[in-house]
DNA sequence: TGGCTTAGTTTTGCATACAAAATGGCTTTG
DNA sequence: CAAAGCCATTTTGTATGCAAAACTAAGCCA
């Protein structure tokens, strides 16, 4: 059976360290504006600090931290103005991959990203949020794979995680979602149809729609954290 | 008198590392393929191992070159299924970049880019390829400026990196090079218009040219390199 | 009291040292 | 003669050490 020798036995120090570190800032952990510190890191991974700073280096190059010279680094926080221009280049990346895929989608993914659709319909009218947005994720990257170009589906992983870091998730809101549910429908329909053209028209649509409620909920958060907007608070909230 | 204090007395030397490397995996001083020996690249560079695997970290996360696990780093040689995947990419990109140049350019970028057209025309007219190149690419930076997205202008600028590393500049074809120019000139139109849909379709035909012409380019290279492929010449032709 | 200086500590950046893996060449063996 | 095994060398991967810069905070002076 084993025809194929494992090619990974183990990966190397840094690059195990880079995934996690990468996890832990996508998933919030390391909360956006926050410093890494070597020495912390050190002993949380049990690693020395050549590997993690290896590993800080290629984060740093993936946009997820940002280095400050001879102060280490930071995780990214992005600025309203930050998130407006990354879900500009999301929403051409995603329009771009949905177009391919009703081009070049085989039926046998078509039928999984059907099934997919209908498990996010059920997570939908159980409001559960939190295997909506599982199946979302798994919707969108079958897209990509259907879109048969390894280097959009990087470039799209790369600037979607900057995105991810935000963790805007929760306080969904009822209209949005139930919007964002019908332009699902629409894009199976495109896919099925093999209509390139519907299919970049309703992802775009749909990108400016979450994009909305993102910008929306960081608003709100905003709005929570600092009511009376001093100087100091100003600044503390560009950082974080 | 100095209110602004220097804000980059010297750079990281691993930055300046990478910056270095950078330069030479863009200008193919370092070929395609070509294995990164750590001592060597300390040698020339004079530095110590630390800060140069901490460069070739970030290269590797910028897809440049890429780890081998306990084999080092060697270049990226892109297959042409990649340069045809990431043509793909550049177009959308571009094509994008321009969209939002159309609607966002101010009169003193576009009579900026108006005259380097001019400039690129002369070099055009000339024969001189490398100006033509150089200015060229001023344009399409200039278009990315116009963009107003400065995640936009990085996503192409590091997809761009790694075409550039291809290095295919010389024996431009009569023909394509009168029909890019004749593009460049739509494009200049385009912008005069804010017409985006029109800066649209123009670069993405623009694009897609281009690709031919380094596609088949890449052909020409093989077929005189490797006329009859031995393992021995396939070999070669990879360090070359 | 308040701002500035300054000594002590921490933290980062780079260099070096050590360990593990890979490479290359030689021998050995079928 | 080919192929496999083994040893020496090189090369990579990780840990540690040392110097410089940044942060902290107490003390000093206006």
């Amino acid at each position: 059976m084993s025809a194929e020798i494992i090619q990974i036995p183990k990966a190397s120090l840094h690059d195990q360290v880079a995934h996690r570190l990468r996890q832990m800032l996508v998933e919030g952990q390391i909360a956006p504006g926050a410093k890494l510190n070597e020495r912390t890191l050190c002993e949380l991974l049990s690693v020395s600090r050549t590997p993690l700073r290896e590993a800080i280096k290629m984060l740093a190059a993936e946009g997820l931290v940002e280095l400050l010279p001879n102060r280490g680094a930071i995780a990214v926080a992005l600025t309203e103005a930050d998130v407006l221009d990354t879900f500009e280049v999301m929403a051409g990346l995603e329009a771009q991959s949905g177009e391919l895929a009703a081009r070049r989608i085989t039926d046998t993914e078509l039928t999984e990203i059907k099934a997919l659709h209908f498990e996010m319909m059920a997570a939908y009218t159980r409001r559960d949020l939190s295997g909506y947005y599982r199946l979302n994720a798994q919707i969108h990257q079958a897209i990509n794979t259907a879109a048969r170009n390894p280097v959009l589906s990087a470039t799209y992983n790369r600037v979607n995680a900057r995105l991810q870091a935000l963790r805007f998730r929760s306080n969904q809101d009822g209209d949005k979602w139930t919007a964002a549910v019908r332009e699902h429908e629409q894009m199976v329909a495109a896919l099925e149809a093999r209509d390139p053209q519907a299919m970049r028209t309703v992802l775009l649509a749909h990108l400016a729609n979450k994009r909305d409620v993102v910008i929306a909920q960081i608003r709100e958060q905003r709005a929570a954290v600092a009511p009376t907007p001093s100087p100091a608070a100003a600044t503390s909230a560009r950082r974080a």
